[in-house]
DNA sequence: TTTATAACGGATAAGTTTGTCTGTTATTAA
DNA sequence: TTAATAACAGACAAACTTATCCGTTATAAA
């Protein structure tokens, strides 16, 4: 097995989440982006990239315009209401933050695994901060901080 | 995208660490156990499981003996030695506890992605928790909770 | 020494994710 | 109304993971 090395996300979701993130800080200055200029700024596969924000765009996460001087913005009322666990479930699903380590179905409180109170802390903290972080959030922090979502 | 979702390891890693357990906990009643004893009891399919086991075995962390009553075992002397992270490390690589949530290679402290610092608390304890947990400490456990390594 | 057993190793197949290509649809400006 | 632009949609292809099959090797017991 050659080439196991295994990701928080699946590619799709961190592309998603790059995405979002660079529209987000975008729509803050009021710029619109088109799919060019967004897999330029987050160095993603063009067109694997526009069928994730597809999936963001059916899911009401962004909005995109068609035509000429088109591209996607988020509209200013969504950045205080979507999260990042919003962006995860769309693209991954939750099972990162809500299922057992060890992939047991059946695994809970109750009838746990035996890395099951090891894990539920870990996925509880990842699932609070997803839940938590909305996009104005992590704009604003950009504000601050190095702005970095290259490579 | 239809089957997208996304555990926390990959299913090689989730066998490799549920047929160690099972290992681990049988080693310390002395029993040694086959490979079609392994795969019944954590229910996985048995030559992938036995695929997964073969590099648990090169790596050292079990050891196999072949022919009649031969099975796995693991050496009572790393059952304080071998830790989650080592499994995980063969199986899945350490991405998943040392790398970039949005995939960025060069992300780190001095020029952070614009999630570093959410991950960052949440990727340490999941690091220090695998890093901190032996073979040992998991049979202990298993004594006192119920025991549940099936689905 | 023979036979049965159980792990090993390589090849192959099936399933899923990742990525590309090509044409279509909507929309703006000339 | 036409031409250009940019998102959309579906098909297709490549890469990787997951899973199976089958013959080989080592070894224990008869």
């Amino acid at each position: 097995m050659p080439y196991n090395y295994n990701n928080m996300f699946s590619k799709s979701c961190e592309y998603g989440l790059r995405a979002i993130i660079y529209i987000a800080q975008q729509t803050a200055q009021d710029n619109k982006v088109s799919l060019t200029t967004i897999s330029d700024a987050i160095d993603s596969p063009q067109a694997f990239t526009a069928k994730v924000l597809q999936q963001l765009t059916r899911n009401e996460i962004v909005k995109s315009i068609k035509g000429p001087y088109g591209g996607f913005v988020i509209e200013h009322e969504k950045m205080d209401v979507v999260k990042l666990s919003d962006v995860v479930a769309i693209l991954d699903g939750d099972s990162i933050y809500t299922g057992c380590g060890l992939g047991l179905k059946k695994c809970n409180e109750n009838s746990p695994c035996p890395l099951h109170f090891k894990f539920i802390e870990i996925r509880n903290q990842l699932k609070k901060m997803l839940e938590t972080t909305t996009l104005a959030m992590v704009v604003k922090d950009m504000d601050t901080e190095t702005f970095f979502l290259k490579r």
